[in-house]
RNA sequence: GCGGAUAUGGCGAAGUGGUUAACGCAUCGGAUUGUGGCUCCGACACUCGUGGGUUCGAUUCCCAUUAUUCGCCCCA
């Protein structure tokens, strides 16, 4: 009986993950130079801090969580996101008293969640995000998302979408709140099932409702623009002038809603326009969020961040049909012929591997065509060809594969005359 | 949690209520006793997701089940 993997998980296999190891060295790269530090916590944490931070009536938490419990009786749960064990990880090692402020750290690493998988959604995915705690400089809310962006953009994405808003402080949420439960409650009747739930456990969902788009009810429901207190609004107003100074294309979405409770202030969501992207077009979101530290248990340290999956990164990379630049070749392929000269070769490959050379021979008794297709496959730089004859006058034929040129050298230089041979 | 689609060799993909299950790619071998990429020839499914039913007979019809996939909700 064959066992299959798990639903909503995948194996990246070679010739995929190299495609992974590229873009993971990309977004390295660009945390050195926005300097964000990685930071690696478990993949588990006690359940109780996803129900503190992401907020015990979400989505994720209420029908989404890997929940479990150990064999010593405590509730374990596979994280869904990352931001609740950096925050947590941040109080618990005192970060906040570390010299250098704020603290901007990233992550890259698996996140799951128990939800029935599509594309662009699996149980088991990659993301990558970054937080930065410990200032509430509206600068550092464009340069997160100059960050994120950069990502997409320096793998060559070009049908991009920034949309940004403001939650405003809980003042400004809780105001805009009441406005639109008073706006639809009387005609709730007229909205959709969706609509009809979302008027309790979040009215600001509504707006961005596909079916009852036309309803007359949504043009004039108030914004949360027009809710935000004078704070909130000159904040938001800075963090677009930086977005401008940035050269950052954006607009601006008073519907934006995003599913954390964490979140206030700046929202943002990166999305793709690249056609046949399917149904879910989110690369990545983001947002503030002043006040997880204190409810995580620390003192005050507002923080901003934002988590991008590299499944949807891939997808939409290949969305917009670009190519990333991998290139896999050996430098030598050992061809042998006869058995002596077979054997020779194991103590040959073992040479050219230790002088700092890819290399590889062949295992399955392949005939010379079988060997040199082998070789072809591997795209090698070259082919060694050692047989009988070669073998007594200790000498060895080496062939550029490129340019098909070939000559004999001494069966010992090998190495070096493929350094010679690579040189020009 | 709800709805649609699909399930045939390593991959892609035809097909039929009747006993030899097309074809293409890949792979291996040969033409070319020791030099790849082109061409030609040959080899490669005790079997059509799993279980049950109808039938003289099922890969083909029916039911169930599992898996995959797309969409809804929601999200990365």
């Amino acid at each position: 009986m064959q066992i299959n993997i798990p639903r909503g998980t995948q194996d990246i296999l070679p010739g995929t993950v190299e495609k992974w190891q590229y873009i993971e060295n990309r977004i390295k790269d660009l945390c050195d130079r926005f300097q964000y530090n990685e930071i690696r916590t478990p993949i588990f944490e006690h359940t109780e801090l996803f129900l503190r931070s992401v907020g015990d009536t979400t989505d994720i938490v209420t029908k989404e969580m890997y929940t479990f419990e150990d064999r010593g009786e405590r509730s374990l749960t596979l994280r869904p996101e990352g931001t609740a064990s950096v925050v947590r990880s941040f109080v618990e090692n005192k970060m906040f008293g570390l010299p250098s402020q704020p603290v901007k750290l990233f992550y890259l690493g698996q996140m799951f969640r128990y939800e029935r998988p599509q594309a662009g959604r699996f149980r088991q995915f990659v993301q990558f995000g970054v937080e930065a705690i410990g200032s509430k400089d509206p600068a550092i809310d464009a340069e997160v998302m100059a960050l994120a962006y950069s990502v997409y953009e320096s793998l060559g994405l070009s049908k991009l979408k920034l949309v940004v808003n403001s939650l405003g402080d809980k003042e400004s949420r809780l105001a805009h709140r009441e406005a639109l439960m008073g706006h639809f409650s009387p005609s709730i009747g007229e909205f959709c099932k969706d609509c009809q739930s979302r008027l309790e456990k979040n009215p600001m969902r509504i707006l961005d409702c596909k079916k009852d788009h036309d309803h007359p009810l949504m043009k004039s429901a108030p914004s949360i623009l027009e809710y935000l207190n004078e704070d909130s609004k000159q904040y938001f107003e800075k963090v677009q002038a930086y977005l401008t100074a940035l050269n950052i294309p954006y607009e601006v979405d008073s519907n934006l809603v995003r599913g954390l409770d964490y979140y206030n202030h700046t929202a943002f969501e990166i999305m793709s326009e690249a056609e046949g992207f399917g149904a879910i077009t989110t690369l990545c979101g983001g947002g503030r969020y002043n006040g997880l530290t204190e409810e995580l248990g620390g003192p005050e340290a507002p923080g901003i961040g934002f988590a991008m999956s590299l499944e949807r990164l891939l997808a939409a990379l290949q969305a917009e049909g670009i190519e990333l630049p991998i290139e896999k070749k050996i430098d030598c392929y050992l061809v042998a012929l006869g058995e002596e000269a077979k054997d020779y070769t194991v103590g040959l490959l073992n040479e050219l591997r230790k002088a700092g050379f890819s290399a590889e021979r062949d295992y399955l008794d392949r005939k010379v065509k079988g060997q040199f297709k082998a070789a072809d496959r591997l795209q090698a730089k070259f082919v060694a060809i050692l047989g009988e004859d070669e073998l007594k006058e200790n000498k060895i034929n080496v062939k550029s594969q490129e340019t098909g040129e070939q000559k004999q050298v001494n069966l010992d230089h090998l190495a070096a005359a493929l350094k010679d041979f690579q040189s020009y």
